[in-house]
DNA sequence: TGAAATAATGTAAACGGTTACAGTAAACGG
DNA sequence: CCGTTTACTGTAACCGTTTACATTATTTCA
């Protein structure tokens, strides 16, 4: 299989149809009349030809690749379901293609970022897939990026599209506190860094404070948003601690509760009876846990979709530093004692 | 922003570093030597001159891409993400990038698939996401694609990963009939033409004919394989049959299992007491939902691992037509009525 | 020691499109 | 009726790499 493309490329086009190839190349891009003729032959010609325009030629002759990427930090988490499923759509609509990566902070030393300048138009950045002096460099060299569940550091004028953290954590710690008497709440932090993390933390700080509960750091343990992770923690948690040092567990996120599920179901401690559980995103499975899941709806499918529309925008030369905070809501179900 | 790229190119290093254009690219990519000092004086260059090489003339020169592709028929259901997985793994300990993109039947006739020959080096086609007859055309042309999910159609030498659907369904449904006692098995397909889909109709099919029950297509729905899909065929056929007319459900896969779930609490209808449910996957959520839920424990991460472990080896020359089938197991818990 | 093999490098032609610039023919306007 | 615009089309340079082929310097070895 030696692979010779011997792929037909605009100049056998040119040659079938009896126009050159510029005509050619102007008809594909709709961006100069042709007559009606030769736009007959050509449509003609092209489909018995089947031509297709290799993309690499294209990229380098225009200086565009029509390809946005999204840096993710991990693929660990139904959470990218909607996030992917919102990107893809807008990306698919406007004819470009998407390459997904992954890549964290620890590759940093290894290196490069996988995609960039060199092979993108443009960049989603989840979280932080990015290193603050990264999106320094890229955005002074002009490089469209939207930053998606983080904003932007250091005041870099990064179009930014996230869901709110603070205040709603703080209001659903406070409902495990006033209204279900609660005072021993533990937390499984999401990963180092990550801004949901932080500020959900900021929030379940805020609210022991508002309450008069001092925070106790050994009930703060690290889930890294995670199923398997939020397990074995909420595992090592118990039997070093035992049983009796908490009254309910706020897991960061919906993934991360199935583990934490999981660890208190093996342990025999019921739910909400022993232990109260509130996660967060209302994933598709949450109001079908046992018990349902309490938590927070966050409108990820969206998030995935306004960050790449104004990725687009940033493509079309529409210039925007916004950062948009979706809003998200408390749904109430069992898990928590309601 | 006119978006100048003014990015450093091959040249401007080898100025820099006082050797040719040649030499630079030898020593990029590692297949001719370089005298030692050259070499160091290529890195100090190119880390000085933040040097990235253009991604599309590289390819446009060496006609390879660098670039893998994923086809989905769509991103609405959790199965993807550790199938995601499981290819992005390989594909960036491999230095390649990866593409997803959807396409359907539908789609078909407006537009070509977004993913081929023309910017890809390779695909990973899943379920129906690509027509026979483009099947038929790409492999003659010899262009590297794994099946994924589907099994090659018309004796094509196209290597597949895919897990057992058939034995595995009849196994389940079986269970339900001869242990608990069922005969009104309700089953809800996934999308029309999908492999998985089929199989698990087959296997249901044939379970009910190996026990003397007879077929009511009345009791056949359309799940889709979807959260949403599923929910509404389900209220769809409680409001039209009423609930005595069938004593359980095989929602088709996991996802669908959720709708179904919800539907039928709405109903007020209990598992496993009023009637049982089924899945397929055993999704992550399965252990946890309420109840946990009998399924099919199918190893989809290791099904795109070793389905891009496959096209790499395609890309490297190792033609295959192997039809991989991993093996399933059935996981019993209480929404049977286990 | 001199011919032949080997190692390192350079030159320049691709790769397959886009697009600035130029040219021609037809339509228009006074 | 003739200068100008308008509508299309062609020529050829260019995008930033890779790589076949040529060249030179250095070893190797009979």
């Amino acid at each position: 299989m030696t692979r010779r493309s011997s792929s037909v490329t605009i100049r056998d086009v040119a040659r079938e149809a009896g126009v050159s190839v510029a005509t050619v190349s102007r008809y594909i891009n709709q961006n100069t009349p042709v007559s009606t003729d030769v736009a007959e032959r050509l449509n003609v010609v092209m489909s018995k030809l089947r031509y297709v325009p290799h993309a690499a030629a294209r990229n380098l002759a225009s200086r565009k690749t029509r390809v946005i990427g999204l840096l993710l930090n991990n693929l660990h988490n139904d959470f990218f379901v909607p996030l992917l499923n919102g990107v893809e759509a807008v990306v698919r609509k406007k004819g470009y293609n998407l390459i997904v990566a992954t890549y964290h902070a620890s590759s940093r030393n290894h290196m490069q970022p996988p995609i960039g300048p060199h092979n993108t138009d443009g960049l989603l950045v989840f979280s932080d897939g990015l290193m603050d002096e990264d999106l320094v460099s890229l955005n002074a060299s002009g490089f469209p990026m939207v930053l998606v569940h983080r904003t932007p550091p250091l005041h870099l004028p990064i179009p930014s599209v996230t869901v709110e953290n603070i205040e709603i954590t703080k209001k659903l710690v406070e409902h495990l506190i006033q209204v279900h008497g609660k005072r021993r709440i533990l937390f499984l932090r999401g990963p180092i860094n990550q801004e949901d993390s932080t500020r959900r933390e900021a929030g379940y700080r805020s609210a022991l404070q508002a309450n008069g509960i001092p925070i106790d750091e050994n009930l703060i343990l690290n889930g890294d948003f995670e199923r398997d992770i939020a397990y074995k923690a909420m595992n090592e948690f118990l039997s070093r601690q035992g049983r009796a040092t908490f009254d309910s567990v706020f897991t960061g996120d919906d993934d991360a509760a199935i583990g934490v599920l999981k660890s208190l179901h093996e342990h025999g401690i019921r739910i909400p009876e022993d232990a109260a559980v509130i996660g967060f995103d209302d994933l598709g499975f949450a109001p079908f846990l046992n018990p349902p899941l309490t938590t927070v709806r966050a409108p990820t499918q969206t998030v995935g979709q306004i960050a790449t529309e104004r990725l687009f925008e940033l493509l079309e030369n529409h210039p925007s530093n916004e950062v948009i905070i979706l809003p998200t809501e408390i749904i109430y179900r069992r898990s928590c004692g309601c």
